[in-house]
DNA sequence: ACAGGATCCTGGGGGC
DNA sequence: TGCCCCCAGGATCCTG
């Protein structure tokens, strides 16, 4: 579910609630994640301070004193939220962690359990794990010939390249259609057929659609919600996702959704041209 | 090597 | 109202 501009958002607000803090009491679900938890990983956490929280394509990590590392990914229906510890406990809650000081904890809840909570002994494990999974750069720190580079030599579709985690880190199926859209660039075309003027207007428009999003703390569609709980409110601008049949805001074409790289595309048939 | 499809899981919505 | 099928913001494994 989160893309890039959720995972952000909900990283900005785990910040202040969190840096400063140490995990006290840790529960743990018994439904499995992705990955297992394990005992070790409990034992671990238990007293450590929170020093920094960063972000990598979905990834959010938890920096803990001693160089622990705690890694998370949203799934599609993930949610960390930082609450009073006397709040409601919702169903499909699978790690609550206690906080010291003022009555808080920090809750990761996933009803359709895609999401995943890892833990790293230091700094070098966690990056030995993103280099094995090929995890690619941020979308902001891209340059024009990467991108080029990488588009122009794949025979997939526009598509199917955004979605790939690691050409870019953190474009996901809403944004990969808004980004399409805002560079009149059809889902379809191919990679290899796409000239680098193209791919540069492209990768521009992923920076500006991902930094606008950024700006509407991300999109709420149903269960996404900030480490606050507040929702965000970029789907009010979406352009072409799940607008199907509605004017496209350029030229009142109908929106069209059709199925590539196994996820439902939008598109405008007339802004988007396949040539 | 690469691209496309199936799979993991739960809940909500539409059609009958 | 109930049932069945399809769909959903993602990543990974398998197949051809």
């Amino acid at each position: 579910m989160p893309e890039l501009p959720e995972v952000e958002t909900v990283v900005r607000e785990l910040r202040p609630r969190l840096i400063g803090r140490t995990f006290t009491t840790l529960r743990v679900g018994s439904k499995p994640l992705r990955k297992r938890w394990t005992r070790e990983w409990t034992r671990q956490l238990q007293n450590r301070r929170v020093l920094r929280i960063d972000r990598r394509g979905k990834w959010i990590i938890v920096v803990l004193s001693d160089g622990l590392r705690l890694l998370i990914h949203l799934g599609m229906t993930g949610q960390l939220t930082v609450v009073p510890a006397d709040s409601p406990r919702l169903p499909h809650t699978h790690l609550v962690a206690h906080l010291n000081g003022e009555d808080a904890q920090l809750r990761f809840r996933d009803v359709r359990r895609f999401g995943s909570v890892t833990v790293f002994s230091d700094h070098a494990g966690l990056e030995e794990f993103f280099e094995l999974s090929g995890l690619g750069p941020e979308p902001f720190e891209v340059e024009n010939q990467y991108f080029s580079e990488r588009i122009q030599g794949t025979r997939r579709c526009l598509k199917a390249v955004l979605l790939d985690q690691r050409v870019l880190a953190g474009v996901g199926n809403i944004y990969a259609d808004e980004s399409l859209f805002q560079a009149r660039l059809h889902p379809a075309q191919l990679g290899q057929d796409t000239d680098s003027r193209q791919a540069n207007r492209l990768r521009k428009a992923i920076v500006a659609v991902l930094n606008r999003a950024i700006e509407q703390r991300g999109s709420s569609i149903r269960d996404y919600i900030g480490a606050s709980g507040q929702r965000g409110s970029y789907q009010e601008e979406f352009r072409v996702y799940q607008r199907t049949g509605d004017p496209c805001p350029r030229c009142r074409t109908p929106i069209r959704c059709t199925r590539l790289a196994g996820r439902s595309t939008h598109y405008c048939p007339s802004c988007q041209r396949l040539d």
